[in-house]
RNA sequence: GUGGGUGUAGCUCAGUUGGCAGAGCACCGGGUUGUGGCCCCGGUUGUCGUGGGUUCAAGUCCCACCACUCACCCCA
């Protein structure tokens, strides 16, 4: 037998509403708050990926699903959103006569790393972008949104992380003493540490094993280092949280993986999802516009981890199986020929209908009435087309009425749309 | 990419030192010649993850692969 590919997945019926509620809400929320979708297309060439998230990250160098295409062009299924919707803000110039804008979209996303729960190879993302927005009330507009949307979902037991990564000019001068630092504690640091010591450093920040938690006890905070202007953006940000009331927690050690963050960066944790903490994750990025070839305009943006945030959500979502509002049960062939008539006008008048095709006996269509969870079954057999009407049973009362055939159609649908 | 665990019916799982592949739930039929859920009776479920090997004999032992899972790593 044929599988799916390991680490890609199959959503079933059953799952699958779970789904389209996550993306009626997050659809709803961001259109009220302005944004507009924006659909980009899965592959891309490499190029873009190498420049944007940056060529020393984990994602460019091991987790890009690249190849060349039949002209030999490098090109890589999108592993994030964010690169291809600044490159279509910039080649459509979106940022005219108004830079600022709002853009969301869903879809899939994909990295080759090693599959566990809340991690696969094709991964959903709902990504939300503010271009040209330099105010950090931008910032706070986007953890308030995630927050948002975690309720509305019922989404219990996370916290929202929230750190500053400073900005041109105050970055450098934190980089400088925090390589200073590690250099006097080279030696008690792991492997993967020891290599980003000199190449990018503010990873060390966050490597959990306990050894180079140990060490770095004595490591400077970016945010003691953040000059005037990032220190009152963070300060802008950490206000309109409060004033909102988002709770949140300042976390010096949320770094992130990708290059191109700049100033303020959140991350919604939770430890309902084993070792994957992050349901969600953003920050800004002031720079990437301008590197990636437009105007210099800041931007700050999210992704949501769809696969992550559906399994939080299932903890506490309810049955969200679809149920007909009426089962057709037919005995003997005249009968379903009629019934089918009605199934498919009663259907198209907005009924949710259903019905069995086969020869079962009408104890057995009750039956799967009953499993389906039916309102009504409306029963016709030789008996109902001798006298010229049907029999309608509510489910829940075992009451039964009789239906006359003539405008059967019209009146059990205006009976049931109502 | 590295290490540990797991894989038997649609689902949850049992299966002894290698000796006829099982239970509960679900499903189907009957009790009720045309009325669901509860109850009673009966029945069907299977390339034992896949492919090799050892053996008279493999669900059980060995090897490889695949998938799931936990941790590392990383992030959504």
């Amino acid at each position: 037998m044929i599988q799916l590919i390991r680490g890609f997945r199959d959503i079933l019926p059953g799952e699958v509403e779970l789904w389209q509620k996550i993306e009626r809400e997050a659809r709803e929320l961001l259109e009220r708050f302005g944004f507009r979708e924006i659909r980009i297309p899965i592959l891309e060439k490499t190029e873009l990926f190498r420049r944007s998230i940056g060529e020393e990250t984990d994602i460019v160098e091991k987790e890009m699903y690249t190849f060349a295409d039949r002209g030999g062009e490098a090109v890589t299924m999108r592993p994030e959103a964010t690169a291809s919707i600044v490159r279509a803000y910039i080649q459509h110039k979106l940022y005219a006569p108004d830079p600022a804008k709002r853009l969301y979209t869903i879809g899939p996303m994909f990295r080759r790393e090693r599959p566990q729960k809340g991690r696969y190879r094709q991964f959903t993302q709902i990504d939300a972008e503010i271009l040209g927005v330099a105010s950090p009330l931008a910032d706070a507009e986007l953890v308030f949104l995630l927050t948002s949307l975690l309720r509305r979902l019922a989404v219990e037991d996370v916290s929202a992380h929230v750190n500053s990564l400073g900005c041109a000019a105050c970055r450098p001068s934190f980089r400088l003493a925090l390589q200073e630092m590690l250099a006097a504690v080279s030696d008690r640091l792991c492997e993967d540490c020891s290599r980003r010591r000199v190449r990018n450093p503010l990873r060390v920040l966050d490597c959990k094993v306990p050894e180079c938690r140990e060490a770095l006890a004595g490591a400077p905070s970016i945010l003691e280092h953040l000059c005037g202007d990032c220190r009152r953006d963070f300060d802008l940000l950490r206000d309109a949280l409060e004033s909102l009331g988002v709770p949140y927690v300042v976390d010096p050690r949320l770094v992130r993986g990708l290059d191109y963050y700049t100033r303020a960066t959140f991350e919604i944790q939770t430890g309902a999802l084993g070792a994957q903490s992050a349901v969600a994750g953003g920050g800004r990025y002031d720079r990437l516009i301008a590197e990636l070839g437009g105007p210099d305009l800041p931007a700050t943006g999210f992704a949501i981890g769809f696969d992550r945030l559906a399994e939080l959500a299932a903890l506490n979502a309810p049955d969200l199986r679809p149920k007909p509002d009426l089962f057709l049960a037919a005995l003997g062939e005249p009968a379903r020929r009629a019934a089918f008539a009605w199934y498919c006008g009663l259907g198209e008048r907005g009924v949710r209908v259903a019905m069995e095709f086969g020869e079962k006996s009408l104890k057995s269509q009750l039956k799967a009435a009953d499993r389906e969870g039916a309102a009504w079954v409306l029963m016709v057999g030789e008996d109902e087309l001798a006298r010229g009407s049907a029999s309608l049973r509510d489910m829940r009362t075992k009451r039964q009425r009789e239906i006359p055939l003539e405008g059967l159609v019209e009146k059990v649908a205006a009976m049931l749309c109502e």
